[in-house]
DNA sequence: TTTAAAATTGTTATAATATAACACCATGTA
DNA sequence: TACATGGTGTTATATTATAACAATTTTAAA
């Protein structure tokens, strides 16, 4: 299980407001909407984003560099991640699978290696751009 | 099958050093290797990768913003790409497997959605940081 | 309780990654 | 020809992310 972390003030602040959003966002929107709060500078963002990444409750959409909270209650999750992409309106959806993630975790390379963690995206039409 | 596409000469220049390059290269450390040939300007790097990346010739390592040549001799796969990636070295390697991309191309969601194109990124350690 | 380590914060400056806009040129083809 | 398409060269700028340093707060030993 995960350990709690209680969240500090800034990473709080970060966190409800990515929580809240119905898509992704990106360091420099949410610096933005933070600077009423008083979180001016760009490095508070990335630090909290980074710590929110570290412990799980967000993950960062690489190919788009945008953060999304996590909605999986699972643990482990922040290891192993799976998203499907719009390519026409960008709606991003975290997907969860078992069976997914368990064949990833358990895949072996060429070498028999396995690995502790993993990132996926899946890129196509979502339902309304079909 | 792919459909040919001859290389222009920024397209050639660039494909080449990323190809001998033993590991992923970033776009500012290819446009200094390539400013002795003539290539002076971002601009003229990042037009090169993306057509590179649409043509299949390279992929972009999404978490790294790095480029690294295709040794795949298959179809589609710059629609379907799949890498380890050491965390400790940075070495990074372009899996091929059959069951692997077979599993991926044929996953449908929760909605029995499909999708045209994928990129997974493994974490983990190399033999050598083990 | 004292005290030192670890984590978080605030701040300025800067690095690294990527695109906009515009003019020009080459090539294919109607 | 004349037009479309794609590539090039160039300057400027936008976007994403980190370095460096000082101060403060939290945590957990001693
Ligand atoms: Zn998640
Ligand atoms: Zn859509
Ligand atoms: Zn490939
Ligand atoms: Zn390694």
């Amino acid at each position: 299980m995960h350990k709690e972390h209680p969240l500090t003030k800034n990473q709080q602040i970060i966190f409800d407001l990515i929580d809240k959003s119905p898509e992704p966002m990106k360091a420099y929107s949410i610096l933005f909407s933070v600077q009423k709060k008083g979180i001016k500078a760009p490095l508070q963002v990335y630090r909290a984003l980074d710590k929110l990444v570290e412990i799980g409750k967000i993950h960062k959409i690489e190919s788009r560099n945008a953060f999304i909270a996590c909605h999986n209650s699972s643990c482990q999750v922040s290891k192993a991640t799976a998203f499907s992409i719009c390519e026409i309106c960008e709606k991003i959806t975290e997907i969860s699978s078992a069976s997914l993630s368990k064949y990833l975790a358990n895949f072996k390379d060429k070498d028999g290696m396995k690995y502790s963690k993993y990132n996926l995206e899946f890129f196509g039409l979502c339902k309304k751009c079909r």
